[in-house]
DNA sequence: AAGTTAGACCTTACGGCGTAAGTCTGTCAA
DNA sequence: TTGACAGACTTACGCCGTAAGGTCTAACTT
């Protein structure tokens, strides 16, 4: 698409549309109405415009959705080079899952995108190069980064796809027993029960799986540095 | 909705509908031609119906959907109790991946699924009771499952992501190198050499990211038999 | 001053979507 | 014979993304 080249005209009333403007619309829009709520019409309402205006800006929906995700990858802290492999790895994880929890649309849209936007580019080549200054060789950089990008996107939909309404969690349990089938789901049963009792005993901890994996690569990364 | 009971009456030409068909179909489709090509619409086209008659036998879009991903959760081994309880998970895992890659586009319908179905609570239960079992507390049952299960479907959506035509595969590097700012990435750019060079010697590897968790455990399982 | 131009914006239209609401039509129980 | 009713069809509404083309106006020519 063109490039709205260097703003030479402006209507009097507005100021004008950007692409950038659009995709931070957008951007409020999803916080505040759900990823559904981003629609062309919706969008351009919001920016007191007819859905066809935008296209002048952005590509098209999915270009919405690819800047969507750039904008929400800029959040990410990037890790940086010479300090603790390990600390720098699991900060910008950490940090990456906050992000996607502050914005609960973001995971799925961020995972389904092909096509990474400059931002993504940055973010994972500051982590393969992190990965690699550690010592792991080319191909275990890339399963790591895999492994723990998997792991980041993948926690944050399941945390999205089993938070109920908060108000009620004190009665799943109650409601779970009352769901299933009698006998049949005893563990369910049990683990159901048990983190709606305990003072919020089984909240989900994203750290959890990140440092099983964590631990798993440098214990790798020492066994190499003695061969 | 009313379940349409015992089949009283057919039609002389047409067997009889029924959700079990209309599922089965909405499997067809979505492999055949993507989950896009799963509309109400076209769904009935395929079963020679018109669209709101599958509303007597499917509570609607998002019930279509979620039977999808209850007949892709069936296509999962289930681990069984009183084995080795790390080959089990990791049977079930590596098998859950592979159903997933059958139906690449499982992994995004399965993972925004709220109100799991019948199928998935089974399989919830007998990986918890594996886990269970193998002497695991509940808070790290949990934390171990949604550990697992984050990576799988995270991984299998990364998967897809990264699929570029296979048919270009060769050219990545060349392409990348090209498309990016000169020398702002190099890291990405010597991965993307390497994995494109070597004999698919970065193929995504489900089982490494797998591994290094199901060691974290077992370590962390045979940490606590000490106490 | 007048004419031209190009960017910014709007209008219309098309084909698709999910589904609420209502209608027809055979079959079977009474 | 009649009435109920399951199983299908019809119509309609308000969304959606976007192709194609039109219009307005400020700024640049001349």
């Amino acid at each position: 698409m063109t490039e709205p080249a260097t703003t030479r005209r402006a209507r009097p009333g507005r100021e004008p549309l950007t692409r950038e403007r659009v995709l931070r619309a957008a951007l409020e829009l999803a916080d505040a109405r759900g990823i559904d709520a981003v629609s062309m019409r919706k969008l351009g309402e919001v920016l007191h415009v007819e859905a066809m205006s935008l296209y002048r800006y952005v590509d098209g929906k999915e270009a919405v959705l690819d800047g969507l995700a750039d904008l929400v990858t800029a959040e990410f802290d990037v890790p940086v080079r010479g300090g603790d492999w390990r600390a720098e790895v699991r900060r910008s994880a950490v940090s990456a899952h906050e992000a996607l929890l502050r914005h609960p649309w973001a995971s799925s849209v961020l995972e389904s995108r092909m096509n990474p936007g400059p931002t993504r580019l940055r973010y994972l080549e500051a982590v393969l190069g992190v990965l690699r200054e550690a010592g792991f060789d080319w191909a275990t950089v890339g399963r790591a980064f895999m492994a723990i990008d998997s792991h980041t996107y993948g926690f944050a939909m399941q945390e999205q796809a089993w938070a109920f309404d908060p108000a009620v969690s004190d009665e799943i349990a109650a409601t779970f027993a009352a769901m299933l089938p009698g006998d049949a789901y005893p563990n369910l049963i049990a683990m159901a029960t048990y983190s709606a009792t305990g003072p919020d005993a089984v909240r989900p901890e994203f750290t959890f799986g990140l440092d099983l994996m964590l631990d798993g690569l440098e214990r790798l990364r020492q066994g190499r540095a003695g061969e």
